[in-house]
DNA sequence: TTTAGTGCAAAATCTTTGCAGGGTA
DNA sequence: TACCCTGCAAAGATTTTGCACTAAA
């Protein structure tokens, strides 16, 4: 896994980040799963490497960088190595999380900002879905 | 306020919930303002009658009911009277937060539905949108 | 060498829970 | 009266911080 290992720290390092061996660890977990991960599950799955703290400092630092984005779902952060701009689908009974690839409307935005009086811009949006997925639908 | 307090027990009772004056104050809390509020600064304004685990409780109560809506953002959770559906613009520089009431036309989760094999139904969605408000990018 | 990142431990938040007493239906 | 709700206090969970030390640039 070198040179994956060279592509994560590169990529810290681009986000002028420092390539050390927890960060690259850290975004490396990050980027190897689609769905957004707890920093406890995180924490956990690298505990041999990585103190907690040193967890949320990195999030925290990935966040501001534009590498992660952050989601609050069920009382706590989720985080997430930014691809291409998604949003979730989210089961209410077992809290399973599916990305999903639909857009907003351009449309939608442009009106809104019209409609605001007290903003001046509007650059992201975040949506999430709720419904059942097909195991629960089925349980129940 | 009489009769406003007669109208809140009436709305909890028709959901059944016991009007207890707490409770009353706290859904009377909620309603009075549009804007999404935290458990911390209903649980300080109201401190003289309601203690804190008595807020939360209420709060999962009235949310439970669907008389109130649990949003997300800044790190913790913050609780709004259920009116009209709708959805929020959060300036990124203050927190400031604003009532929205574009809304996404049915195409989009007629679509995600199609698209995901793994959920059987979508009941609900949450939008937030997030820019630069007037005020901060006066300032900025 | 200089500066930023790390681990450890403690603290600060935010939220939930157990229990005995009090109010509502 | 029977049961639910409340306050108080303590526990849990999550996230942040201080500080001395280590490693990257």
């Amino acid at each position: 896994m070198t040179t994956k290992g060279e592509a994560d720290s590169a990529l810290l390092r681009a986000s002028g980040i420092r390539a050390t061996s927890q960060r690259i660890a850290l975004i490396a977990k990050l980027r190897a799963h689609t769905a957004p991960q707890s920093a406890e599950s995180i924490a956990r799955s690298l505990k041999r490497s990585l103190d907690q703290a040193t967890v949320y400092r990195g999030l925290q630092e990935f966040e501001k960088a534009g590498l992660v984005r952050r989601v609050q779902l069920k009382g706590t952060s989720l985080y997430e190595a930014v691809g291409a701009h998604h949003h979730h689908l989210i089961c209410r009974s077992c809290g399973t999380i599916e990305d999903v690839d639909v857009c907003l409307p351009k449309s939608v935005s442009q009106k809104l900002l019209s409609s605001s009086k007290r903003f001046a811009s509007v650059e992201d949006d975040a949506l999430e879905f709720f419904g059942t997925c097909t195991l629960c639908n089925a349980r129940s």
